[in-house]
DNA sequence: CGGAGATAAAAAGTCAGACTTATTCATCGC
DNA sequence: GCGATGAATAAGTCTGACTTTTTATCTCCG
């Protein structure tokens, strides 16, 4: 996904890291760092870089005498995207998933608003040829084109809101995206509504018309949801 | 605030974690491992856990041949709490706070709402002491004690949305409500109306009524924007 | 004069081993 | 029983040597 080999502590990362996102070892459970190194057939320099990581992600807690012990779930930084990706290939990747959206349902909508206010040109120019993009590839099952521009899309929308924050969720979207399409739901073209929600956002946007574009966006999240089953009854 | 002394490599974490986020070394900036132990009077191998650290933040890369370079802002992982943190430690706190204001204007009224369906008896009665807590200390400058109150609410709304990635975002919202009331706004005590706000959303989450709650709770928010001056013209 | 390839240097990466320190647990004495 | 003492344990730290990768330079030939 992102850089393979950046060291043998990453490579130690790469295994020991889903691991315990996917509650392998019970929260409480204790880690030798001695045991470890011999495991992963690395010294001790490293594998204690690699403690330091997760630690720095709280999903351990190194103590003297005591070891590295497992932090419970509640305790983790799920935000961290490198945690988020673990958890994505883990096991419960459809809760991960919807959490996440639900997640999205109530930044996006917010984040459109504010686009309508601060997207400049350029950035409206991408946001109608990310929305004639997925226009242009709704139909005939090729999903992984339509795939690239919804993500750009969306990634557009939340830079242009100018706020930090919702920019740096840009990678959790694509994440969401790239998950509903290859796994879950989405088993033929995207629905038609949806795509004229996008493009209609991009006039929105376009037009300045802030009220317009959240409301839109609302109703792309909803629907995002409502493919979840996640639903108010 | 956290575990002061968590070993050598954290202490040199207090200091350069702050230095960078702060912008002291501008992106591209070039550090050498070698020195930055000689600075802080450490080994390599603490020098190395701590620059690993800030590398798992992305705030750094370290390259071979090349040395620890700094990274550009827009690629730190701003929803790390010690990332955070620093940043609100810094000089541009301002900024900070208000970019965090946002995000919870977008999170909290979708999180009450889901809260209204989702809180335990145990979590309502929680709530309601504590919005009789922030009645009871609403006058006569007991700004500490409010606060206490006011965290807690806050908290456990999130916890009671059943949504992770909400709840994990208690603490931001506790640095934000604590930055705002230890230095920016807030001479003196509370808008009252938004004391009548958090009973109102106390007692909506308790009848189920999501949509009133997640009203209230969005003009709660509205004021918290509007205390910062950010609001549509 | 310019480019391709060899060469050298620089910095991070890795490892092994010795030592320190904090923490816990068990034992002993009251 | 209970508190103090001591021993065991695992992380923490330091040092020094070595390896590897990448970049810059330098040379040689077209």
């Amino acid at each position: 996904m992102t850089t393979p080999g950046r060291g043998l502590h990453g490579r130690v990362l790469d295994t020991l890291g889903p691991e315990i996102t996917a509650g392998e070892y019970p929260p409480g459970s204790v880690l030798r760092t001695d045991e470890l190194a011999q495991r992963f057939d690395v010294s001790r320099s490293v594998m204690r870089e690699a403690v330091r990581v997760l630690e720095s992600m709280h999903l351990v807690e190194s103590r003297r005498r005591v070891g590295v012990t497992v932090r419970p779930e509640s305790e983790w930084n799920v935000y961290d995207p490198q945690v988020i990706r673990w958890r994505l290939a883990g096991a419960d990747r459809a809760r991960q998933l919807r959490s996440l959206t639900v997640l999205r349902s109530a930044i996006e909508p917010v984040a459109a608003g504010l686009a309508a206010r601060h997207a400049t040109s350029e950035q409206c120019a991408e946001l109608t040829e990310c929305a004639l993009g997925m226009v242009a590839h709704s139909r005939g099952h090729k999903l992984e084109e339509y795939l690239v521009h919804d993500v750009a899309f969306h990634r557009v929308i939340l830079d242009a809101s100018g706020n930090e924050m919702f920019a740096r969720l840009g990678d959790v979207v694509a994440e969401v995206l790239a998950g509903r399409t290859h796994h879950d739901v989405m088993f033929e073209d995207p629905d038609p509504a949806a795509v004229t929600l996008h493009v209609q956002v991009a006039e929105a946007v376009r037009a300045g018309d802030a009220a317009r574009a959240e409301e839109l966006t609302r109703q792309i999240t909803v629907g995002a949801l409502q493919e979840l089953d996640i639903l108010a009854p």
